[in-house]
DNA sequence: TTTAATTCTTTAGAATTTCTTTAGAATCAG
DNA sequence: CTGATTCTAAAGAAATTCTAAAGAATTAAA
């Protein structure tokens, strides 16, 4: 789950971030208008925070880009003031929440969790896929009861999978997803293939199908029920 | 945990009961003042919410009633405006916490969250897990009628576990809810290490059981009965 | 068609990180 | 002051993560 949070206050961001990174989020942060432009048209985040009142611009204007670049990243607007016309703007502009300062973490974790239920878990409390099932709370996969136990890294790699179901995904993106953009480019991604081999080959054998099939040149697709 | 929902809208009744049933919670509930009174009058609760505006009554009357019946009940209040003498008189009232509508049902778990956490601190009913019992008035665990001892922080560690039971717990957030704010996060979490070690072997040497699960990484998992 | 280049699979082990455990020093409460 | 608790430090163990390298598969080029 990676987030990106726009916001000027260094204060609150430290705060975000420590706060989200010790509940298993990889966090990013943008604290201009322009940095975070750069960083949302560059990398790809499941959940973006904006604050709206940003020393060099609206981030009022940033939802329709977030938009365009992903349709599948969601959206939560932060303002100061109360006002119900922000609010509107900002949820006709495309967001998904809407939460005013001063706020505490907890309450914007409890909507990140909201979002993320309606996003990739549809309101269950558990994903299911055929004989599968990841309980995101205890962290755990089970096939038919069984737990099947995963690294930190295979299990982020399998959420990300699962997010993005069907689709096929570049090396780089599940790089990016999974080291967030400490990542260098320069480095080689064999670490990624061993993760995915591993993941590959405990699925596999604990249910005998393939759920990871390679596309040759282009990535991984994941495909299950 | 059984859980009172006094509210008149059947949609918010059956979101809610449907979600804090998959979270555990025995749910019940009561859609006009006259059928809460009643089940308050009949029944015995953990926690009641109560909707403020009720087709038949101020919910607000239901809170000495509540109180009343059993002091050992959590209240909290829910309502559609935000008001803050609305807040204030209810508060005064014995409620112990304040929701305005529209809320999520996250946002209403983290409350009911705290809210055990508090009572558990606080009041006289047993907890019990398997062969043990914590009596949190004299703040005691014992195994089958025989006293553990526990030091302080081993007892408030293993609140927070029994609190999140089933959940992975990383260490900083253990570490936040037993230090409080003013930890460090540039400490490290030895102490956390040690304390951990400790309240461990206590539960194993007593009951040759495991408890606490290590989950590599990401921190740790309570499982009990 | 054959060859070369690229990308992927797989394995093994090195490096790193995280966890466990112990012992003793510091701190706190009675 | 004394005893219990809490914290620090450090060494060793364990698990994960990364690197490297060799071979297989696939694609592109000759």
């Amino acid at each position: 789950m990676k987030v990106l949070f726009v916001e000027d206050e260094p204060v609150l961001i430290e705060e975000m971030v420590d706060y989200f990174s010790t509940q298993g989020y990889l966090c990013e942060s943008a604290s201009t208008y322009a940095r975070a432009e750069e960083k949302i048209e560059t990398y790809n985040y499941d959940i973006v925070i904006i604050d709206i009142g940003l020393p060099d611009g609206s981030g009022m204007n940033l939802i329709p880009r977030v938009s365009r670049s992903s349709e599948e990243t969601g959206i939560v607007i932060v303002s100061a003031k109360n006002s119900l016309t922000d609010k509107l703007e900002g949820l006709n502009l495309g967001a998904d929440d809407y939460l005013t300062k001063p706020f505490y973490v907890e309450e914007l974790n409890a909507r990140l969790h909201a979002l993320y239920r309606r996003k990739m878990l549809k309101g269950n409390r558990h994903i299911i896929f055929d004989d599968f099932v990841i309980d995101p709370l205890s962290k755990t996969l089970s096939f038919k009861n069984k737990e099947i136990s995963l690294t930190k890294k295979e299990y982020q790699l399998l959420l990300y999978f699962i997010v993005n179901k069907e689709r096929v995904v570049s090396k780089p993106s599940i790089a990016e997803h999974i080291w967030g953009d400490y990542f260098d480019q320069s480095d080689n991604f064999d670490a990624v293939y061993v993760h995915l081999m591993n993941l590959r080959k405990k699925l596999n054998q604990t249910s005998g199908k393939d759920y990871i099939k390679t596309v040759y040149g282009m990535g991984y697709r994941f495909s299950a029920a």
